[in-house]
RNA sequence: GCCGACGUAGCUCAAUCGGCAGAGCACCCGCCUUGUAAGCGGGCGGUUACGAGUUCGAUUCUCGUCGUCGGCUCCA
C-alpha cells in the first residue's frame, strides 16, 4: 500500500487511484505507533540529558523524528542506550493519556521548555502549527502524558506503549535540523528513527534500504564508468567517461527526434553573457544567490549562465515576430552553471554544472493551453518509453510572503496564470498537487517530482509559464489586429538535465539500461583462443551494423569473461566456439542469464538493431 | 552554508596501546586452451586527502584546509 504523506499547504487536486484508495496515514496505526514511539525516544534522551530542550517530533514516511536542543553533543553511538532504554520503556506497559487544557495551563507545564513555549503562543495567538504554517482554525491545546513523560501534541497516540513492539523499532541517525525549518533558526539536534507493527516489517525496511544502496547512481556510476567528480575539478563538476558520453548522447538523440516532430528549432548559445542581460532578465535581483560570481572583463561583468531563457528571448527578439509565426518553440541542450550550496550537492541528482533539455515555447495567450498540454503530453511519452512509473506532478504556486523578494510581484498575474495552468490541467485530467511557495520567480510551473533509490525526492522534469520576463525584454509580436502583444513563455525540461536524468536512469534501470541506451550493448567472448578471429569478425560486423560492440580477446577464461561482462550489465553476449565458427552463428546469453543457441549471425544482427530502433525496453 | 560522521593502492577494505602500511579485485607479464557468473603463477601499484602541531617516533593524538556521506536549508 502506498500511503501519501502530504505536506502541509498542499491542496490535492486528484489523486492517482492508487493513494484514493489507501486510507489516510494520520489515521492508521502505524501512523499512532510512530507519534507514540518518537514520545517514548523524548523520554529516554531527556533522562540521559535532563538539561535538553525538547521541540517537535512528528510521525514522517517510514518511521519518525525528534528535534532536541542539546546542550553537549551527542552521537550516533549515543543512540544505543537510547534505543536500549526506549525497549524498557515500552515493556513497562505505561497508558497514554490524553488532557485539554488551557493556554496558561500549558504554560505552566512547559515553563522551562522554551519552544514548548513557542508553540504554544503559535496555537494560542498567531493560529501556527508545528511547523509555523498559518492554521484556519484556532486548535484546542492538548497534551499527551505517559508515564514520567509529558508533550504539548494534538495526537494521536496508541493507548498503552504495550502496543508498540519492542523489536520493531530502531534508532536511525542523528543530524542536524534548524528550527522550524528556517535556516535563520538555531540549528537543532535531530533523532530519526523507524518503527513498524511486526519486527519482520523492520527488517524488510532494512533489507530494502540496503537494496536501495545497491542501486544507488553514485556507486553504480562509479562501478559502469558513468561518470566521477575529481577534487582538482571541483565539488559538483561531474565528469562524464565515455560511457556516459554515449548515455548523454543517446537522451540527446531522442529529444531532437521528438522536438523536430513537436515543431521546435534547435538554437545554439553562448556560456557566458554580459550582466546587462541578466540585469534586464531579473536573474540578477532573484537569482544571485545560486549564480557563479562574476569575472571582469575591460571593465565589464560575465556572468556564466545559469539558465538559458535570456538568450532565447533574444533569439525571439532577433526581428519583429508575427501572430503567424507563433509558437515559436526554440530548443537547446544548454549548459548552464549554478553554484549550489556545498551541503546540497549529491552525486549526479544535484550538480553545479548541468545540460538542460531546455526549451523556451513563446506562445499567445489563446495557445497556451494547448501547448502547455503538448509538453504534459510530451512528459508523458517519454515516461512511457522509460516505464516511469512513480511521479507526482505538482503545481508549484507562488506565495505571498515571498511577492517582491522570491517572485515578481505583481499578484494578480500569478493568480491568473496558475489558474490557468489548474484550468489545462483538470481539462486535460491529469493528476497533480498543489504546493504554495515552491514557484519559479517569473511563474506557476508544474514540476514532475521522482524519488531517488535511497528516497531523496527531486524534481525531474518541469514545465513553467513565464508572465514576467517576455515584458522585461520587450518581445513583442503583431496581432491580427495590427496591434502590439507580448507573449507569454513556456519553459519546459522534460528530460530535465543530464545529470539528474542520467542519475535517475541508473537507479531506475539498476544499472541494467535497455539496448539503446547501454553504452556496451554486445560482448562477443571466444571460448577458446582458436575464436579470436571468428569474435574478431563479428565485432567489426556489428560495429559496421551500428551496434556498440567488444569482442573480449584476454586471456582470462570464458567464465570470467562471462562474469565481467555480467558485471558490467551487458545486454547480449554472444559466446562463440569452434561449432559456431564453424556454422557462422553465435550461441546469445542475455543479461538475464538466459540463453539461445545456434543464432544465424545475420539473425542476431537484425534483432539489434530493432531492439536499438524501436528503443525496446526489453531484451 | 549549517549540525554530525568519515577520508589508507584505480576499486572494496585490514593494520592491537602511538612502533617497519597489508589483502582481494583491477592492471601488466607468463602458463593453461577452456561451453555460459571468478583457472594458476609472477609483477606493478602508497608523501595513509592536504597543511601544521604534540612526540624519540603519527595511518593512529590535536588544530586548520579540502572533499565525501547522513540530514537541515535549497533545487533541474
Amino acid at each position: 500500500m502506498y500511503i501519501a504523506l502530504v505536506p502541509c499547504g498542499t491542496r490535492v487536486f486528484c489523486f492517482s487511484k492508487e493513494i484514493e484508495m489507501s486510507d489516510r496515514y494520520e489515521d492508521s496505526p502505524l501512523y499512532r505507533i510512530r507519534h507514540s514511539a518518537a514520545h517514548i525516544m523524548a523520554q529516554a534522551v531527556l533522562e540521559f540529558y535532563p538539561d535538553a530542550k525538547y521541540t517537535i517530533g512528528p510521525p514522517v514516511e517510514n518511521g519518525f523524528y525528534y528535534d532536541f536542543e542539546f546542550s553537549q553533543p551527542v552521537t550516533q553511538e549515543d543512540l544505543e542506550k537510547i534505543e536500549k532504554r526506549m525497549r524498557q520503556i515500552i515493556a513497562a506497559g505505561h497508558e497514554f493519556r490524553r488532557k485539554a487544557l488551557s493556554a496558561e495551563e500549558a504554560r505552566q507545564i512547559f515553563a522551562d521548555q522554551p519552544y514548548k513555549l513557542e508553540l504554544i503562543d503559535g496555537l494560542e495567538k498567531g493560529g501556527l502549527d508545528e511547523y509555523g504554517n498559518p492554521l484556519t482554525e484556532k486548535p484546542e491545546i492538548s497534551i499527551y502524558q505517559h508515564d514520567t513523560f509529558t508533550d504539548l501534541c494534538r495526537g494521536p497516540h496508541v493507548e498503552n506503549t504495550r502496543q508498540i513492539n519492542p523489536s520493531a523499532i530502531k534508532l536511525m541517525s542523528i543530524a542536524g535540523a534548524y528550527w522550524r525549518g528556517d535556516e535563520n533558526n538555531k540549528m537543532l539536534t535531530r533523532i530519526y528513527g523507524t518503527a513498524w507493527q511486526k519486527p519482520d516489517e523492520l527488517k524488510n525496511y532494512l533489507a530494502m534500504l540496503e537494496e536501495a544502496k545497491k542501486r544507488d547512481h553514485r556507486k553504480l556510476g562509479k562501478e559502469l564508468e558513468i561518470f566521477i567528480f575529481d577534487d582538482e575539478v571541483g565539488p559538483g563538476l561531474p565528469l562524464w567517461l565515455p560511457n556516459g558520453g554515449i548515455i548523454t548522447e543517446q537522451l540527446e538523440r531522442l529529444a531532437k527526434e521528438m522536438e523536430e516532430k513537436a515543431g521546435y528549432s534547435q538554437v545554439r548559445t553562448p556560456h557566458v553573457t554580459k550582466e546587462d542581460l541578466f540585469l534586464r532578465s531579473g536573474h540578477l535581483p532573484y537569482y544571485a544567490e545560486s549564480m557563479y560570481p562574476p569575472m571582469e572583463m575591460d571593465g565589464v561583468k560575465y556572468y556564466v549562465k545559469p539558465m538559458n531563457c535570456p538568450m532565447h528571448h533574444k533569439i525571439f527578439a532577433a526581428r519583429p515576430r508575427s501572430y503567424r509565426e507563433l509558437p515559436i518553440r526554440l530548443a537547446e541542450y544548454g549548459t548552464c552553471y549554478r553554484y549550489e550550496k556545498s551541503g546540497e550537492l549529491f552525486g549526479l541528482m544535484r550538480v553545479r554544472s548541468m545540460q538542460m533539455n531546455d526549451a523556451h515555447i513563446y506562445c499567445s495567450e489563446e495557445q497556451f493551453e494547448s501547448e502547455f498540454m503538448g509538453v504534459i503530453d510530451l512528459y508523458k511519452k517519454y515516461f512511457d518509453l522509460f516505464g516511469i512509473e512513480r511521479f507526482k506532478m505538482r503545481l508549484s504556486l507562488h506565495s505571498k510572503a515571498g511577492l517582491g523578494k522570491k517572485y515578481v510581484d505583481n499578484e494578480r498575474l500569478w493568480v491568473k496564470t496558475e489558474d490557468m495552468v489548474r484550468r489545462a490541467m483538470l481539462n486535460g485530467g491529469v493528476p497533480f498537487v498543489e504546493v504554495e511557495d515552491e514557484a519559479a520567480f517569473y511563474g506557476p510551473k508544474i514540476d514532475v517530482q521522482i524519488w531517488s533509490a535511497i528516497g531523496r525526492e527531486f524534481t525531474l522534469a518541469t514545465n513553467q509559464v513565464d508572465f514576467a520576463v517576455p515584458e522585461r525584454f520587450d518581445l513583442k509580436f503583431v496581432n491580427k489586429e495590427g496591434g502590439e502583444e507580448t507573449p507569454l513563455c513556456i519553459h519546459r525540461a522534460p528530460l530535465s538535465t543530464h545529470e539528474r536524468m542520467v542519475g535517475f536512469l541508473i537507479e531506475h534501470y539498476a544499472g541494467a539500461f535497455p539496448v539503446w541506451l547501454a553504452p556496451e550493448q554486445v560482448r562477443v567472448i571466444p571460448i577458446t583462443d582458436a575464436q579470436s578471429e571468428y569474435a574478431g569478425q563479428l565485432e567489426a560486423q556489428l560495429r559496421e551494423a551500428g551496434v556498440r560492440a567488444r569482442a573480449d580477446l584476454g586471456s582470462e577464461r570464458m567464465n570470467a569473461k562471462i562474469r565481467a561482462a555480467q558485471m558490467f550489465k551487458v545486454p547480449y553476449m554472444l559466446v562463440v566456439g569452434a561449432s559456431e565458427a564453424e556454422a557462422g552463428t553465435v550461441s546469445l546469453r542475455l543479461r538475464d542469464g538466459s540463453q539461445e543457441n545456434n543464432i544465424p549471425v545475420a539473425a542476431f544482427v537484425s534483432r539489434v538493431q530493432e531492439k536499438i530502433r524501436s528503443r525496446a525496453s526489453v531484451l
